[in-house]
RNA sequence: GCCGCGUUCGUCUAGUGGUCCAGGACAUAACAUUCUCAAUGUUAAGAUCACGGGUUCGACUCCCGUACGCGGUACCA
């Protein structure tokens, strides 16, 4: 039988990044298996959803290329993925169920009559050990509600069977009602799945991330400038490790060596700052023109976008995020606003004396400016002024910038233009900011 | 309360009885390089392996207990 493995949000707002988590496992396992990844969606309590969300499951699940072979708008040959279009499904197991008495119908909903004595065992992936649970701690559980609706509980067996699903992989919160299931594939005469209990994603607290914590989505992640390769590769970290000890690595990798043995099943805490970093390593691994690429697709409103090819070289290195970019180069397309606070951070005396001679410097070099007469000009400058060269090259620096940290001086400057620079500086000399 | 899962540097982790006075990565610090910031390189600091008992010639690794954290105990998933 061909691995089957199913994804199986409730729409109930943009998947935050325990679920992209949770995706990514099952589809690796999946493909590393040459099985098939599922996308159901649970929408079986009606009070928690939230309109719009499955457009968000299916986004991030694109974005970040987690493609799935089965779902709601990609059918096979299971019916309906979307819970509530399997009412009628639930509905005739059920009543099986009822007329077997193995269930009974209370306050108009229907409860399952679970086994009271002896206890239920299974074998989790996820520290391949067995897992028991006394069945006298099973209460007889609602599998049809009052609404009509099933259960979690219920509806994930009946469709996880029905949909031939082979491998439960899920998070770890449903440890506890596993033998619920367990009891219910063994009514309905039916051979469970096997299951692997993912350790749960937990928040800065140490309790569950959720949404309710300020988790972020996981398209929040786009927004912020993270790129998908870095984000894949940081969640695969988290819990997960490399057999060979690799840090980076791409999703085909992953899913050459991919085991659960190697899962760590106690919680993780997602820290940003290694995503960071990481995201700072893919960044500068690619390509000048790959790079530039993915930055116009980021920057849709950027008004020059077009323009910055040259620019991505100068800034590779200075980057962990796309956004990054914006702070880092605004001030080349456009005049900055000078603060007086960013010159006092400079170690020099008369800046505005030494402003003027860099302008009557500048106005006599012949123009386009060349690098290495540049570099000369103010290193003797700096020289005669009695300055470091570093404070020299830094106030020349804040002069048309207005920052102090900035792309390298000179491609920054000759990207700007001559006489823009020039204008810019004399401007800041009209200006009272160098008092 | 009861049931279950977990517990190795601040964080993510390696480790399946000796090769571990515990290794790597991020973060941190220092130095080098440098026109800034980065990037890069080198080094440093950082974990009595939650605690207490066993078992064993020997335990981070096996067993038991305790503590703490988390989850379940819903007509939520």
């Amino acid at each position: 039988m061909s691995v089957r493995v199913r994804l199986a949000p409730s729409p109930t707002g943009s998947p935050h990044i325990g679920t992209a988590w949770q995706a990514l496992f099952d589809y690796v396992f999946a493909k590393k298996n040459n099985g098939k990844f599922i996308l159901r969606l649970e929408d079986t309590d009606r009070t928690r959803l939230v309109p719009g969300s499955e457009q968000q499951i299916y986004e991030t699940l694109n974005w970040l290329g987690l493609d799935y072979d089965e779902g709601p708008e990609k059918k096979g040959d299971f019916g309906p993925y979307i819970q509530s279009e399997r009412l009628e499904i639930y509905k005739k197991y059920a009543i099986q169920l009822q007329e077997k008495d193995l269930a009974y119908e209370d306050e108009g909903a229907v409860r399952f009559k679970t086994i009271k004595d002896g206890q239920t065992t299974w074998h989790d992936l996820i520290g391949d050990k067995d897992i028991s649970f006394p069945n006298n701690t099973q209460e007889d559980f609602v599998i049809i509600k009052s609404d009509g609706y099933p259960t979690y509980n219920f509806a994930n067996v009946i469709d996880d069977h029905l949909m031939e699903i082979t491998h439960v992989v899920r998070g770890n919160e449903f440890i506890s009602s596993t033998p619920k299931h367990l009891m219910l594939y063994k009514a309905l005469d039916w051979q469970p799945p096997q299951f692997a209990h993912l350790p749960v994603l937990v928040g800065s607290d140490r309790s569950k991330l959720s949404k309710r914590h300020g988790a972020k989505s996981a398209l929040d992640y786009k927004k912020d400038g993270f790129l998908k390769e870095a984000l894949i590769n940081f969640l695969a970290l988290l819990g997960w490790s490399h057999p060979e000890g690799k840090e980076i690595f791409s999703l085909e990798d992953m899913i050459k060596v991919f085991d659960f043995k190697n899962f760590n099943a106690a919680s993780a805490y997602f820290d940003e700052t290694k995503l960071e970093w990481l995201n700072g390593e893919y960044l500068r691994l690619m390509p000048d023109e790959q790079l530039t690429k993915r930055l116009q697709e980021f920057l849709v409103d950027h008004p020059a976008k077009e323009k910055i090819a040259p620019l991505v070289p100068l800034i590779k290195e200075r980057i962990k995020k796309l956004s990054d970019f914006i702070p880092l180069t605004f001030f080349l397309f456009e005049e900055p606003d000078y603060d007086k606070e960013v010159f006092s951070k400079l170690k020099i005396e008369n800046q505005e004396e030494l402003l003027n001679k860099v302008i009557s410097s500048l106005t006599s070099l012949e123009k386009p400016w060349d690098a290495k007469i540049f570099e000369e000009t103010f290193r003797k400058m700096a020289q005669d002024q009695d300055l470091r060269v570093g404070d020299m090259f830094q106030f020349l620096r804040v002069s048309f910038s207005g920052q102090l940290v900035t792309p390298p001086l000179f491609e920054s400057i000759k990207f700007v233009g001559e006489d823009e620079v020039l204008k810019r500086l004399e401007n800041l000399q009209k200006s009272n900011i160098l008092d």
